[in-house]
DNA sequence: GTCTATAGAATGATAGAC
DNA sequence: GTCTATCATTCTATAGAC
């Protein structure tokens, strides 16, 4: 109090020049506010109206246009021109889709966004809807309220983006996989609870799973292909881990047995339809079809498929 | 010989004329031909330079590029401009691809290419490699040696050309699936026969056949998804008739089995190496692993499986 | 039937203001 | 950290010469 007066100002004259001032130009940064006060005569620094800003919740552009819109009540149009408009609109575009997300994409106590995971499931729900070459970075700018350029500071390139979906894909399916595993010991039952695990993931998984999925299939840029295989390697050793455990009669071919479970669980994503058969019932009913067909203790388990409720 | 007296031309300096003008201006038109030579006192219709042109094998720009460089011979650069040395390349790419075409692109014995068939194996290679969205009318066109603006003369737009490349899988699929099942009735054995046949499609057909099997699993473009998805389930019904008249223990859900089989086939996509298990070594396993799993006479048949030699 | 030339829109990416 | 403005390409598609 003591010291604000030095300066010439008025604490609470200031406060309230800068509140109105927010509000006529809301789009001016601190440094622009701080200066054009100056020149009416009102003494204050960018980080005095920063300061201010935030004790009225007033920090950002969308904030400050988001009061103006209040302000105007619902009585008349508010009035903001189109650009203004465009933005407010761009902004709760971004708090509904950070809000909307599950596990990524989680918006903070104080409103602020984690931009990077957002961008990374927007992107990933556009790959999985467009693929690669059909989503444009404009496409996944808009999708989590920014405009095209922003996306560039947080991934260098659309072809990084991609690759960063990928790699939290694999991350997140490869950790629940594992998961599953770490309660059971039978071969045949670890199996079924892999299977289990990887169809949710496809069918019901977070965009960012299901890109993941796709990945081998549908991407067809040979770079990008080439640095997917590995990590899709990685991945399939599990299950290559999983049905070498198997007691399986000699002569099987494991190999086919692994490809021929891939295949299957990946090809659900065509036709998989919520509220009727389960992932998890899915994978009970496949396993126990490849096992009575290749296990070397073929009549134990070939009915658990009727176990699960019939499908409709 | 007689009547060309007439338009004051002696036949041999005419032919001698046409020919010289042919290596000397080759881009010119018949009609432009004509023209020009009438201007230097040689009287000839645009017909009769297209005759001649035949005559000597000089009738299209290609031609008598080709006609010009074998003058020059293997001795030093063929004097061409970079325009027309394109324009060639060109050419002998379309004649390379389509010579190279097995089933689709044939070329006449008198050099002339089926243009439209030729541009749907280019495209469906393309689509193959790069997806629809990743490949342009630019890159097709390039790949059977003409420029984009002519490939509109045969298909109104990208879509269509997609659309006939699919449409000509399905075709080419249905047909060669029903062949394969009409020398047999066991159904078991129809099956794998269907089986072995999807599969060898798969990996070994032709582009046009792989763009059909990647279709709804790699096609991203909503309009194009729903026209394909009738197609394909028209397909999908062969397999459903194949596995409802299989022998199943009751209780068996034979959706599943129909569907685990067209993943696992359609996966092949991804591992298939030649030279190693073939397309129809994999169908009787595949179908062996299954009949174990679900037949009504299980302990028949387990061990065809066996049949075929080991793989790599 | 193939080309040249171009329209008109969209793309990936960057520079620099604020 | 976000935006505006823009670049240089690339895209699908068309018009019209030859």
């Amino acid at each position: 109090m003591n010291d604000d007066r030095r300066h010439g100002n008025d604490p609470s004259d200031l406060e309230a020049a800068v509140t109105s001032f927010a509000l006529t130009h809301p789009e001016l940064g601190q440094q622009s506010v701080a200066s054009a006060l100056r020149e009416r005569g009102i003494n204050i620094s960018p980080s005095g109206v920063r300061y201010l800003w935030m004790k009225r919740g007033l920090e950002t552009t969308f904030k400050r246009l988001k009061a103006i819109e209040r302000r105007r009540g619902n009585g008349g149009a508010a009035v903001l021109t189109e650009s203004q408009r465009d933005l407010v609109r761009r902004g709760e575009r971004a708090h509904a889709f950070a809000r909307s997300g599950k596990e990524h994409g989680r918006e903070e106590a104080d409103g602020t966004i984690a931009r990077r995971e957002l961008i990374l499931t927007g992107a990933a729900q556009l790959f999985v809807e467009r693929g690669y070459a059909g989503t444009s970075m404009r496409d996944i700018a808009s999708k989590v309220g920014l405009l095209a350029g922003s996306v560039y500071h947080y991934y260098p390139a659309k072809e990084n983006l991609y690759l960063a979906v990928q790699k939290e894909g694999f991350r997140c399916i490869v950790e629940r996989v594992e998961r599953a595993l770490a309660k059971e010991s039978e071969p045949w039952r670890r199996l079924e609870l892999a299977c289990a695990e990887h169809i949710r993931s496809v069918v019901e998984g977070d965009a960012i799973s299901r890109v993941t999925a796709i990945g081998l299939f549908a991407i067809h840029e040979g770079a990008l292909q080439r640095r997917l295989k590995r990590d899709h390697d990685r991945y399939e050793s599990i299950f290559r881990k999983l049905v070498e455990s198997l007691p399986l009669r000699s002569g099987t071919d494991r190999s086919l047995l692994r490809l021929t479970l891939l295949g299957a669980m990946n090809w659900t994503l065509t036709w998989y339809k919520p509220g009727r058969i389960s992932p998890a019932q899915i994978a009970a009913r496949l396993v126990a079809m490849l096992r009575a067909g290749s296990s070397a203790t073929p009549s134990v388990g070939v009915n658990r498929a009727g176990r699960a409720r019939s499908s409709g």
